[in-house]
DNA sequence: CTGAATCCTTGGCGATACTG
DNA sequence: CAGTATCGCCAAGGATTCAG
């Protein structure tokens, strides 16, 4: 990807976060390490290739961490880096914005 | 658009503002109302036409107004709804990150 | 100045099948 | 279990033109 926006703050941020799954996923491992088909149930809609996708991304923008265990079967598991860490406060922002928002169109 | 999207509130919250300058356009209405050329200004690479729809999307979901001034030449001005103060707080934080994020990545 | 209309391209994303 | 590889759709977005 590597796509130079040059723009303003927000907008790169947007760009690497703007996806359909990539803050929901950040919001699972808030709580903890999450496995691989951990975060598949936790998310009925995505696909395993989108799944896999969003995780490489985030990797490798050093927001998450990938662990390998060489299990049989393979285990592995994906948690917030440090810097990853930052993403706390947006997901809980974004998180009650989107709770008063079903609320509100529930009405 | 009324897409259903039956996820989380995260998953709303994105599906809402997730598109590349939807977020953008409000952290400059946060400081106040704006014209329709100011803003385009201020956002170098947006286009006329997805300036246009997205402040049609963020109006219809009561985020935002858009007051029309009868002169001539017309004025049009935006502004963040109360509902849209809501977004003060995502704005503020997406753009620490954002932020945080472009200095971290200049090093 | 503020759009609407049209056409076209891109890439985000899903579905499916295959693998260590 | 945790992926990779292909294929194809379609909505998001850009460029351009026309209009009140």
């Amino acid at each position: 990807m590597k796509k130079t926006v040059t723009g303003c703050s927000v907008e790169e941020a947007m760009h690497l976060l703007g996806g359909r799954w990539r803050l929901l996923i950040v919001s699972y491992l808030v709580d903890g390490p999450k496995r691989f088909n951990e975060l598949r149930r936790l998310m009925p809609g995505i696909s395993q290739r989108m799944l896999t996708l969003d995780l490489r991304a985030l990797e490798e923008a050093n927001l998450v961490t990938r662990t390998v265990y060489p299990t049989v079967p393979v285990k592995v598991e994906y948690a917030l880096t440090g810097d990853g860490r930052r993403l706390d406060k947006v997901v809980a922002v974004v998180q009650e914005f989107g709770l008063w928002l079903k609320a509100r169109d529930a009405a």
